[in-house]
DNA sequence: GCCTATTTGTTCGTATGTATC
DNA sequence: CGATACATACGAACAAATAGG
């Protein structure tokens, strides 16, 4: 891997002031807080290491090691341990509409959709699932677990669910495709809507947090949105998990 | 204090498995969230206490209390101290649209809303608030916060800013009434709409824990919005934050 | 596969100022 | 005033992950 050309916004000796009764870390963070909201930092950009920081502001590792902790925790850093640490990208602004579409919010964010499949497999549905799709309470469904990504950098993971009959083969088409518009088509449904859409939010478990390449406990907007097609048929449930430090929603009216 | 009455769903003694894998905790907290989801425990129902439980299904109270906390950081029951835990209500539904009220909202689910003026004063107006209300950078607002409560529990706090010249007492106003909406009438607005919303999710901190009554840290949904008048003018700049335990957003289409 | 350098993550211990009772 | 608790800061060492040769 090529380390990103380290860009070192101002390597002067920028000691922290210890007399104005404003903590050392704090100083530290709000410096590098200033640096990204002024360009001297720019998403994807790796941060100075800690020891170097730790000399520039002429503190101990700890203090500079609070600092960045404080800003990781506020997602606008991302540290890996053996790697560095690195600025995150803006949270993109997704829109929560009836068309909302992943591959076009993200390609029109002018950064590069892809979408993987992770497994696939036949359950029968329970009972409020089947209300809300319009099926009988044990009918068989395909399952599908799928992570987005914007620029490689996962945003989403969801749970579809499709009824069978109808969509045999669904897992295949979105498989070589990574586009559910694209496997719905594949299976002769040229278009669909959202008719229902729930928003809460929870902090994500380890499975979640590995699929999405976050720390566990870190916060996720979860959508349950119920798709329609052109006949007001339900075609689609769907739980998708957004990583809060990496998407806002929009709500269009 | 006069402890609601203990509805005790099943007093059976129901010792958990311990051949098959699944930890004791895990077991009664299954067994608990399915007294909840099933009706055998409602939300404001006093779950036993943890000695009586420890009892019934023949573990140490420590097992119990790893059971009660994972349902209590899940936001299913609330624990304090000296009192007891408690199953917590239902998510409130709260829908998202170009005319919600929160009131309108909340008595429609059959609970009593109310409204509490916190704090205001007069701020003026930074880059970002001029730019989306239309104003001047520097202009004179009005900052409002508070707290909206369904039956006595707080669902979300609010920062409204609302411009000056044309709203004086609009402070004044929602003291004595409680209700934006009247407020606005009280300065001789009608009606309104929002015009753009947008969603994001972020742990609590220390004073907005404790205005919602919450623990700090548990999870907010944050929603900024912009609302305005008949003719389109921007008349307020709203940001709500929602306990993510005790809300569900559905967005209309 | 192995070794090494780099970097973050973790855990000891120590010391100091400040707020609270 | 003393006693205590807490946040802050420094020092040293080691563990664990990553990247590159």
């Amino acid at each position: 891997m090529t380390a990103e050309p380290a860009a070192q916004p101002d390597e002067r000796r920028r000691v922290v002031n210890r007399t104005d009764g404003v903590a050392a870390w704090r100083q530290i963070a709000d410096g590098i807080e200033a640096d990204i909201a002024e360009g001297r930092l720019n998403p994807g950009d790796q941060v100075a290491p800690e020891a170097r920081l730790a000399e520039r502001f002429g503190v101990n590792r700890h203090t500079v090691r609070r600092a960045i902790g404080v800003l990781v925790s506020r997602g606008l850093l991302r540290a890996t341990q053996g790697r560095g640490t690195f600025v995150e990208a803006e949270p993109l602004a997704y829109p929560i509409g009836p068309r909302t579409r992943f591959s076009e919010v993200v390609t029109g964010a002018g950064r590069e959709a892809s979408g993987e499949l992770i497994r696939a497999r036949e359950v029968p549905a329970d009972m409020i699932l089947a209300a809300a799709l319009g099926l009988t309470p044990g009918a068989s469904m395909l399952e599908l677990v799928t992570v987005h990504r914007a620029d490689g950098t996962p945003l989403s993971t969801a749970t579809v669910r499709v009824p069978l009959p109808r969509f045999a083969g669904f897992d295949r088409h979105y498989s070589s495709t990574g586009s559910i518009t694209k496997a719905f088509q594949s299976c002769g449904l040229a278009d669909y809507t959202r008719a229902s859409t729930r928003i809460s939010a929870r902090p994500s478990g380890p499975e979640e947090a590995r699929l999405l390449d976050l720390k566990p406990g870190r916060i996720l907007l979860v959508i349950d949105s119920i798709n329609v097609d052109a006949a007001g048929q339900p075609v689609q449930a769907t739980r998708s998990l957004f990583s809060a430090d990496r998407v806002e929603l929009v709500v269009e009216s």
